[in-house]
DNA sequence: AATGAATGAGGTTTCATTCAT
DNA sequence: GATGAATGAAACCTCATTCAT
């Protein structure tokens, strides 16, 4: 029942704190984007329900007492990843876009970038692939989350808007059905990354995507009638 | 987590309640339908691990001790709702390829029938959708259902392997390529569904898709250039 | 990770289970009552925060689990045994009263009554004075008891009031202040149960406060002015 | 739960910070005096147990590291609280004890200065009613408080003997019985005060208490016969 | 075929306490 | 004198699973 003295069992985080000269809170600072890298590594691989405290604990070296000092619960800290990983996204996607003035050749440049961020960064770009489904799933991380959590798709619907006015877009389609079709599409490119072996076949299938947009994919493709 | 005891396979245990001389639409198989239909129901809304025996029980009408006689464990009892749905699945897609001759047709025929089921089976539909997921984040799942879980992919890559062959598709594509773009496509729509408010949104979007497939969704596509 | 049997710790348990005969439910009744008797020894030795789920399971032969099947919470746990022990002591203060005329010796016989019990069942009596400030001071229970918590108190009210119109309390006091009077005097004596060595002692200031009642403890007493 | 280290006790602690040279009522007094008084607030609302470190810190514009500058454990702290509150309320009824002569006057006027009390510093009447059970619950507490906890009921016990000196109580009673009577009245009085509504009510029933000493609450009361 | 009592493990969360700074 | 990061233990509660009936 008397307290032991609390055990440091990770030498390398003592050695960070004894670090001198530091701004103060750098330390907290550290900690806490450590805690979020390894919560978006565990909830990619094990989703938000199957990770436990202890594992994401674990990951970030520390006890599970101590993400409590940082995130009020388990869903605020998935919050925080959310945030985090929707930031970098948009960035991403931003940077893209910017170099190109077609919508097509703007959502190509964004595949692009999308797949060098999985090729870099791929617990990442899983977490963001099945987020949504998460958030759908528990109502406690909705809760937290609902004002910012559509981000991405305002994004495209903007890029794909612009398009529609300059005509990029046929004329008889409601561009809202277009947005969904491309978020969808891109989700589903996401999902795919975990269901292939190599980076090499899933570069493909980026590429393949690229041509489907462009209407290079399938032949005689304007040769088929709408069916009703 | 996995339990070694002997299992009792499912044929076993209808034979032998049909050598007792029970009518033949005997009250346990009814009794097994009802606990796949709720279990699909619950799988679809919850996911796998937020749904609870107690869950489905519950919605079959039963106690949890009741769901052990038809299925040795919470995982067989996914596994068995994965099958029931990838057989409605390949069939009504069999069916809809059946009546088209040109790959692009065919699938656009497969789109269609993916609504209506969506329309007429949501839940089943949704299952359908994130079973994947769940089964590659539990590997006691996997664990009971790697052999056939490919169904649809290899459906798709006959399917699209003989319209290459037949010069519906670009030369110079890896079809394995196009097989990951098809199959990750549908599996967007289908996660779609749930994150858009109407059946009408969600079928605009089908239609959508459908004329990207037939290259006549972005105008002046071909003038794009290939990025590097 | 594999499941053990579950180990049956308890040889008497399942002996009682085995009696043949019993009317079905009569083990969970028999349960049931094992679990509020240990939560009241429990709640009336540690108080209501002290008290560990762990504490009553083991003072009720089961685990902790087990306690969820009977009730929802350990709040609704400590609501049972408030209401089980509620209705103990109104019937035993209903019969002690029944048998007097004057309010002054229905309060004596109640109080000979309350002697009784607290030398019969002394964690009964000993929860029973306790219990009001668990409620008060836990926003889970009174959430779960408001509605019939005040039972003892309503009793006393009319008891008094009746005493009140037979002219056998002073006219120019306000009958609520008696009626408080009354209580709180009531749960101090049960507050002292615990604090005093001896039943003996304990008996003699019961004693003490029914010569106070009746006005034959102070001496000459009606001397004394009222201060203001 | 005890801790064994060294401990320092507050003499010295003082001594060296008064030795330093700091200004005579040094700012660690002052804030210790702060401390004390969140303490007792917390305590009295939410009872020990429930009072979390963190709220006291909170309550005294501090974190809770800086508590365990002025006091060793939550325990030492809670018996701190203890000795502040005892000192205060024994000053108190000692004042009023010396106007009066007999012994239910004397009562009479504790009770008055008591009420005093509950109207201009509550939380410390209240901390006063519970602090017993809480000690007695939590052995923690008796531990570090045992040997002067019984203050004020010594306090009584010499009023009542001197009162039973001058013959002023019932010669065949055993004076302890009268002397727990007291003491456990008052517990009861202090403990009605929070279960009350207004401050008006509850001088009411001090007031009926006052009569009930003098014998002139309930009429005929000399009427009855003692039972039993 | 079905029930319901029971288990044991594990999950999230809180908290007293320590200690480097 | 005070902070805040961190620990480890324990609390409440849920759940898959077993088994006697």
């Amino acid at each position: 029942m008397l307290r032991r003295q609390p055990v440091r069992p990770n030498d390398e985080r003592t050695r960070v704190r004894k670090a001198v000269g530091r701004p103060p809170g750098a330390v907290s600072e550290e900690t806490r984007a450590r805690i979020i890298e390894a919560a978006c590594q565990c909830f990619a691989e094990r989703g938000y329900f199957k990770t436990s405290n202890q594992d994401i604990a674990r990951a970030a070296g520390l006890t599970t007492g101590a993400l409590y000092h940082y995130f009020d619960s388990k869903a605020e800290l998935f919050a925080a990843v959310h945030r985090h990983v929707q930031g970098i996204l948009l960035g991403i996607y931003q940077k893209a876009f910017a170099e190109e003035t077609t919508c097509v050749a703007q959502l190509c440049a964004g595949l692009e970038a999308a797949l060098a961020l999985t090729r870099e960064q791929p617990k990442l770009a899983r977490f963001a692939s099945v987020a949504d489904l998460e958030i759908q799933r528990h109502p406690e991380l909705s809760a937290v989350l609902q004002p910012d959590s559509q981000g991405v798709r305002t994004f495209f619907a903007q890029l794909l808007t612009e398009g529609y006015r300059r005509g990029e877009i046929a004329r008889d389609v409601d561009i809202e059905a277009v947005v969904n079709l491309v978020v969808s599409s891109l989700f589903g490119l996401a999902w795919l990354r975990s269901r292939v072996e190599s980076q090499e076949a899933y570069a493909d299938t980026t590429r393949a995507f690229q041509r489907l947009l462009r209407g290079a994919l399938f032949r005689a493709g304007s040769a088929a009638r709408v069916r009703r």
